[in-house]
DNA sequence: GCGCTTAGTGTGTTTCTGACACTTTCTGCT
DNA sequence: AGCAGAAAGTGTCAGAAACACACTAAGCGC
């Protein structure tokens, strides 16, 4: 079946930059690739955008399909659109960075046949087509999101401990921060909950978990309270 | 002439959401249609990429064609796709805004025979398509972005006064600021120079004139300064 | 020279930021 | 039993930044 235009159309794709946390990294979600180009490289998940679909709804069709994930917090990150960024046609490609509970979506490997796999930040294989550049913008976005909006807590499972929290922030900002001042700060906005709750099984003193509480944040955040790290 | 695909392929247009500033409005450079859908009616300038020029190219060239703009500093804002935002076929829209310096490119009405006008961001006439949306977007993501980056000045005349200056925040942040703590705050920063030029022919004690230092902002800004207001 | 208009200027209070070190609790090893 | 190791949990002080606030200076028109 052929599809005809009488001006010269190029074709658009969504790729979606996943994290993950698993307590020390901030990793990423990488699939490998098996048809040409780059046939063997490892590159972001990502697809050809239906003409029915919208494309938030197309990023997450193909995060399903290529990778399992079903629930993650997800956002537009940028469109790519150089003329040559893939040797096959015009491919403008709308970016996504998405945010992954870990915990949910344990290491399941290969859902389609699909070589699929979670690298630390720090150390990614080379990757096809343009996509280091558009790690590298979703890497500066995340840096600046995480400050002042409450989207960390994405990336941990709904119960976590200070140290998670605080180790999480670490990671991502890539900048050690001060315990106490990241306690009193994070508390201070009130916006989490402690659980009757405690680490079971450590070989340290127990931390207590604590509860993101989202409905408190939207109040406030409706009556001008900003979130600032 | 036809272009015939073996996928079905959205058209892909560039939209641009061109801010301007007259001591008193934020203002916004909108065209009015002269063909369907939508004709008539006024909407943000913009259309269809071309498979050999990047997607900035595009916004630079529609705006150059359709309302001779040519110097102005532009950023892109945001891609909408929904399938039905366009009546005639699936558009994939990726928006720009732009802030260009109402001083260098006066009134000059209709350069291609559209009708281009300026209004003011609290009087805007119904847009066609989703361009109410797209201005939306801009506008919020101008009034975030105008904090903690100095693009400010874009919508300035090289030199001017620190009352134009606070006038254009106060317009784009839409609430007062205090005369004393904005030029404390702007001037404490060292990226303005005071010019030997005083305003003339006002009915008022003249006001001196600034201008940004670009060089400097750039050489703090890798040693970690960050511009805010 | 008086009235109108905008430019330009400093201080004190309060709030926020950032530096900093010890005690508690639990486990595992001897 | 007790000691070593590891992370949790906790408060204060000093310096910086934010904010509120009101008068004098300069130029023009009448």
């Amino acid at each position: 079946m052929a599809y005809t235009y009488q001006h010269p159309h190029p074709a658009v794709t969504v790729d979606a930059v996943v994290f993950g946390f698993d307590d020390a990294d901030l990793k990423l979600l990488l699939i490998q690739r098996k048809l040409a180009p780059f046939k063997g490289a490892w590159a972001l998940p990502g697809g050809f955008v239906r003409l029915d679909e919208n494309l938030e709804a197309a990023a997450r069709r193909e995060l399903t399909d290529e990778t399992g994930i079903t629930r993650l917090y997800l956002e537009q990150l940028y469109t790519f659109g150089e003329p040559d960024r893939d040797p096959r046609e015009r491919v403008i490609s709308v970016a996504y960075y998405a945010l992954v509970k870990l915990s949910d979506h344990a290491l399941q490997a290969a859902s389609d046949a699909e070589n699929v796999a979670w690298f630390p930040v720090a150390e990614l294989p080379k990757l096809g087509f343009d996509h280091e550049r558009i790690v590298e913008v979703a890497l500066k976005r995340l840096k600046a999101k995480v400050r002042y909006e409450p989207i960390g807590f994405e990336l941990l499972p709904v119960k976590f401990t200070l140290g998670e929290l605080q180790r999480l922030y670490e990671a991502v900002l890539e900048q050690p921060l001060d315990k106490r001042n990241f306690r009193k700060k994070i508390l201070g906005m009130e916006l989490l909950e402690a659980l009757d709750e405690y680490q079971q099984d450590v070989a340290h003193r127990a931390a207590q978990y604590y509860r993101f509480n989202r409905q408190r944040y939207e109040q406030l955040a409706k009556r001008g309270f900003n979130f600032e790290l």
